[in-house]
DNA sequence: GATATTTTTTAGAGATGTCTAAATATTTCG
DNA sequence: CGAAATATTTAGACATCTCTAAAAAATATC
């Protein structure tokens, strides 16, 4: 901790750590990740320049530091450990854990941190099956194949669901696509990339836009 | 809730209540308690008036309305929740719930607020024994005899700890003087006030600052 | 390759909440 | 009672983070 980033600093780096998995980000993205005008970006983007947080020139991109690659890591570490312990301890479900633990990310001691990762057992994995990083900055591997990846015929594990859309996460629950859920590629849309995919003895069609963000143990 | 108030404006509503338990509170008073310059004080309470959560007449202190009160009683609700919460749920001690709960009060949800509040049994004290506002606004009794003005010889038992002060707290914990320990006055110096309080075989001297914020049943 | 479109940055302003210094009101006390 | 001390308010400034509008740079298109 070097020193503290106000909590607009702190949603800034997190969101270009998201944006920055393949690439530089633009300040268009950041802008429109953050609901916030492009000129309100610039001017952060500026200060987290000074900070050292962030590599930026202009007209160019934004890519975080090492330093602010630790910081985003460990407001995830939050987030993804808060998320786990509503769900857990709390009784939230998936769908719900996102909302209170954006609020409360930014918000919660060290020592927070430390008991609730204890109580739980300092876990690997949020209810989403994204991985928590550790608290010294590395991150638990991951699976990375996408359903929309899959084969006709194959079978996969859901491994996890990386959205925050309370809403897809509510529609996989009442046809049963829950973590690990077991489920047989039925047919693929050739048009628009839509599987149907069979669970049981449910036989569910999902658009592209989901089972992209939905990853997978291939069997 | 009418609208989203800032935190700066509920710690304010909280630190008002606070400070008008008898009559109202000056703007000097506030201030202290806030840390912040008088002119502050001044300019924010005239936003609270525009809001109709305090009545406020120039040079002559500052009281809650009604609906500062409601705001007052939710913001202490989630604190002493919290407290409990944390001391329960997550093994803090009655010295370190104070800190993380004044971090977290403002940002919880009010699913979060009755999620815990189910967990904890619908709790009506929080680890300092303080009564724990109900959702509807009322208040659980409490005991409002203070140590300080207990008889020699007296048998009592403490039953409330009204102090944030992490040190105070500390000290009663190594003497064994926790909430429901049951102590008898052995003898109060004249000039000072502080008392010799028996705790089974110890003895302990408590000055007039700490007995004033014990408060206990008698026997 | 010149022009049009898109993206990014700069310039300047507004809201919030803080401050200090100065002015004004209230209270205390000789 | 009137002067001194204290408390409160006003005035004006500053930091943070946001915005819109306009300028500048980069990219796309004919």
């Amino acid at each position: 901790m070097t020193r503290a980033l106000t909590q607009s600093m702190q949603d800034y780096v997190k969101a270009i750590y998201g944006l920055t998995r393949s690439g530089p980000a633009s300040t268009n993205d950041i802008a429109r990740k953050l609901s916030v005008s492009a000129a309100s970006v610039t001017s952060m983007v500026k200060k987290l320049h000074e900070l050292k947080l962030v590599r930026h020139t202009s007209y160019r991109g934004v890519a975080l530091s090492h330093a602010g690659t630790m910081v985003a890591l460990e407001i995830l570490r939050h987030h993804r450990l808060l998320e786990l312990y509503l769900n857990e301890a709390l009784g939230y479900a998936w769908d719900e854990v996102h909302a209170e633990a954006e609020k409360l990310e930014h918000h919660i001691s060290e020592d927070f941190e430390d008991r609730i990762a204890k109580v739980l057992g300092d876990p690997s994995y949020d209810p989403h099956g994204d991985p928590i990083p550790t608290k010294d900055g590395r991150m638990p591997p991951t699976v990375s194949e996408r359903l929309a990846d899959a084969n006709i015929n194959e079978s996969v594990v859901i491994r996890r669901v990386s959205s925050h859309d309370a809403a897809m996460l509510r529609m996989l629950t009442s046809h049963g696509l829950l973590l690990n859920t077991t489920l047989r590629i039925a047919q693929r849309d050739a048009d628009t990339g839509a599987l149907v995919v069979q669970n049981g003895k449910r036989r569910i069609t999902l658009d592209r836009e989901i089972t992209e963000n939905i990853f997978i143990e291939r069997l």
